[in-house]
DNA sequence: GTGCACACGGCAAC
DNA sequence: TCGGTTGCCGTGTGCAC
């Protein structure tokens, strides 16, 4: 039997003691099948270079007759193989030891104990990881696959009949489809609950809605008069349970997505499974979703893979995204310009029987987005899973530096490389207690208001550096040598200029991400976008990874480095930009703003020519734009100009505002608001007249108490438990109240409150919190002193204009009597 | 009691 | 365990005077 297959879920059981792979995907027409693959695991030791050819040899024989006995089963080494392979980028001579059971790796790596074995390598590695390294039947690609049709069979224990699938394979071979690209869209169906308790299991489960394509249903116990036709009514919570494992095997998805349903849907319907002694058997083995511990457990179930949109948006997209939160409401309608019903939780029992309507309104519109949510980040999952080589549960779970990892251990094959081990407990703790080193380089700018700018900036300005200069844990050398890099970090550290596989990876990850981005500009599609994309991110996160204490290739030098010689290029194309008769206004890390002192922009284009001329490697500076006006101001305490505020006007008069109040979501929207129109005003106008009589109206209007509270309302997130701050804090008090009004305070929650009038005008600001639904005035001096003056004092310092003044009504008086 | 420096805490820039 | 450092600014806190 021959088929097309793309690989979709891996997992891994044991028959008589020996690893096999069940795989399940797709074939070419739409048939749910699965693969059975034998796998042969294998790890590294890594020898002494002086050792013998006879003692190699002894080495081997012993090592053969390695075995272990635990968990029911005898592990042996099957055979072993001397190489010359490289490790950390040098010729190594190393033995690869072929086991029966890969789980059992670590305990025979630890039986390993010769004197001249130097390391032990790849035993770390998750089993599906390793496989998918081996044999290279590669994620969401298309395989032709030669192999016996398993029915009913003795083989495996049955495994075939248990499992729902149209179709079960035990493989004979398999090639990858070059070449061929045969669509493939995944079925996907979302889900979402609702529950009448906050708490994981505590209350009941009132309803859950389903959406796919061309299906749409909500089920509910709750038995209401009138109820729109995708209701579906059960007798009881356990019989709507029930219905919803049933719907889901009976629409067979390929990936089953919810919005944090890892931490919220899944667990629920767990805990209210157990209550109700049911099984959640939605695997297409029957078997219960597995929760793999993390610090959120994963919900995993076999054969259809689960996606948590949220986990996927908050690693990879959500730098990315305007959001001011990552609720599915904000993401929602920022991707599709659609938000969730509108509708205020109750308890359901003092709910009236039209309320009912309009939640299950609710609970289908919050599957509607996260199935629209998840149709259109399916070309970047996709993407991602094929770049990196990782599963899709995988991948839509990992942070950006695992990706990084992965995408390194997938592509090592190529350097002949074995992989490096993970950081065990003792090695983080010491690596995360190294001091900091130092970053790059902010310019102090003078706080003005400046015409006709320009900004260059570095393209891909990490990347470019770890690739042009060699910088890695491979390339780091123990002391200086000939022709070797010498970085000053605070102490002189020396890098090979001999190519490192990781700044290697990383050239090819940017010229994959260039030529991608071409052929997107020529046929604008979103897998195009998508993998252009997938390649920008990855060599952007590369930079961190190396820093990051959890890597393999964890590399402080090469962090370090790369900042050092981050600054020494930032500044000399400073200087360089000032020689030229520019003036350079301010400078962050990559970018440059100067003033283009009567030159035109073809002189600016020259210069920047010029610059590029002399820059090593892929180093590469470009226009980011021109502008028409930029405002620098100072800082709140002192007269020098504060770094990482600014904003700008462009030429075709976009504003583009940076670390102002207007962009942080923990100052309310009044001041926000209000700094955003004076920033405006005062960029487009080129002087403050306009911005001025903005204030006062709005200074007028918060003395008049025609404030909307909505606009007063201050957001702070609770980065902790309540118990652990030292500091109590306005938004600390906030989530006492809260918590005992009854409602369930997490760490990550994003606290709303206000500031209030009390008798006592010189109370501490925490005394004056209340809830949005406390009833009482908003402090007035509160919000003229604490949150619109330090929202406005220093634009108007630019035109030497006291605000004070304004607020505390002196020179309005002034100014009315002229 | 007031003024100051500093720690804590959150969020942004890159 | 689950990228990094730099920087701003409000609020709270402890100390000097």
């Amino acid at each position: 039997m021959e088929i097309s297959f793309i690989p979709l879920d891996y997992d891994y059981f044991d028959w008589q003691g020996k690893n096999y792979l069940k795989i399940i995907g797709r074939s070419e027409d739409g048939k749910k099948v699965c693969i059975i693959d034998s796998f042969q695991p294998h790890f590294w030791i890594i020898l002494n270079e002086k050792i013998s050819e006879k003692r190699i040899q002894e080495i081997q024989k012993k090592i053969e007759e390695i075995k272990v006995f635990c968990s029911n089963r005898t592990t042996k080494v099957l055979k072993t193989q001397f190489c010359t392979k490289n490790f950390l980028g040098k010729p190594v001579k190393a033995i690869k030891i072929f086991i029966s059971n890969y789980k059992d790796a670590w305990a025979i790596a630890e039986k390993i104990d010769f004197k001249e074995v130097r390391a032990k390598r790849e035993y770390d590695l998750p089993l599906i990881t390793k496989y998918i390294i081996e044999k290279k039947l590669l994620p969401l690609s298309w395989n032709r696959v030669t192999g016996e049709i398993l029915n009913n069979s003795q083989e495996f224990d049955g495994l075939d009949s248990s499992l729902e699938v149209d179709l079960c394979l035990k493989v004979k071979k398999f090639q990858k489809l070059e070449n061929k690209e045969i669509l493939f869209n995944p079925k996907i169906l979302a889900f979402d609950i609702e529950a009448d308790e906050f708490d994981i299991g505590k209350g009941e489960i009132l309803m859950i809605s389903l959406v796919g394509k061309n299906f749409k249903k909500v089920l509910t116990w709750k038995k209401t008069r009138k109820k729109p036709e995708y209701v579906e009514v059960f007798e009881n919570e356990a019989e709507m349970i029930k219905a919803f494992v049933n719907y889901v095997k009976k629409l067979d998805p390929d990936i089953l997505t919810g919005y944090f349903s890892d931490g919220f849907d899944l667990p629920y319907l767990r805990a209210r499974a157990e209550k109700n002694k049911l099984r959640l058997n939605l695997g297409v083995d029957s078997r219960q979703p597995n929760f793999v511990r993390g610090k959120i457990s994963s919900a995993k179930i076999f054969g259809i893979v689960h996606v948590d949109l949220f986990r996927f948006i908050e690693s990879v997209y959500s730098q990315y995204l305007q959001s001011e939160t990552l609720s599915l409401n904000d993401v929602a309608w920022e991707l599709l310009g659609e938000k969730k019903h509108d509708f205020k939780l109750k308890n359901q029992k003092t709910l009236k029987e039209e309320e009912w309507k309009d939640y299950f309104e609710y609970n289908l519109q919050d599957s509607v987005l996260t199935y629209k949510l998840t149709e259109k980040f399916w070309p970047d999952m996709q993407e991602f899973c094929k770049i990196i080589q990782e599963p899709l549960f995988e991948i839509t779970r990992n942070s950006m530096s695992q990706l990084v990892e992965s995408y390194i251990l997938h592509n090592l094959e190529k350097y002949d490389e074995i992989a490096e081990k993970r950081p065990l407990h003792d090695e983080i703790a010491k690596r995360r207690s190294r001091p900091k080193y130092e970053g790059a380089f902010v310019l102090q700018p003078k706080a003005a208001l400046y015409e006709n700018l320009a900004i260059f900036d570095f393209t891909s300005y990490w990347p470019s550096i770890i690739v042009t200069f060699n910088l890695s844990k491979s390339t780091l050398l123990e002391k200086k040598e000939k022709d070797s890099l010498e970085v000053d970090i605070g102490k002189k550290v020396y890098f090979s200029k001999k190519p490192g596989f990781f700044p290697e990876m990383l050239r090819e990850i940017i010229k994959r991400r260039k030529k991608h981005k071409a052929e997107y500009r020529k046929n604008e599609n979103p897998i195009l976008k998508a993998r252009s994309n997938a390649y920008k991110l990855l060599a952007n996160a590369s930079y961190g990874y190396q820093g990051f204490f959890g890597a393999r290739y964890y590399c402080p030098e090469a962090s370090a480095a790369a900042t050092a010689i981050s600054r020494e290029f930032t500044k000399k194309t400073i200087d360089k930009i000032n020689e030229k008769g520019y003036s350079v206004i301010y400078s962050d890390t990559d970018s440059i703003a100067f003033k283009l002192n009567g030159h035109t922009k073809r002189e600016a284009l020259d210069l920047l020519k010029e610059i590029n001329s002399h820059l090593p490697g892929i180093m590469e500076l470009e226009l980011e734009d021109f502008y028409k006006r930029g405002i620098w101001v100072t800082k709140r305490t002192g007269e020098f100009g504060a770094k990482k505020k600014y904003a700008l006007i462009n030429d075709q008069g976009k504003l583009k505002i940076r670390g102002f109040e207007t962009v942080r979501r923990d100052w309310c929207n009044l001041a926000r608001n209000l700094q955003n129109q004076i920033l405006e005003s005062i960029l487009k106008e080129g002087n403050e007249k306009k911005a001025l009589k903005i204030v006062k109206e709005t200074i007028k209007k918060i003395k008049n108490r025609d404030v909307e509270k909505e606009d007063l309302i201050i957001r702070t997130q609770l980065k902790k438990p309540l118990a652990e701050y030292k500091a109590i804090t306005p938004h600390v008090i906030a989530a006492k109240k809260l918590k005992e009004s009854g409602i369930p305070i997490d760490a990550g929650m994003l606290i709303e409150y206000y500031i209030g009038e009390t008798k006592n005008k010189k109370a501490l600001v925490r005394e004056r919190v209340k809830l949005p639904d406390e009833k009482g005035n908003y402090d007035i001096n509160y919000y003229l002193k604490n949150q619109i003056l330090p929202a406005i004092e220093n634009i108007f310092e630019v035109f030497n204009i006291n605000v004070n003044e304004l607020i505390e009504g002196k020179k309005q008086m002034k100014l009315d009597v002229f």
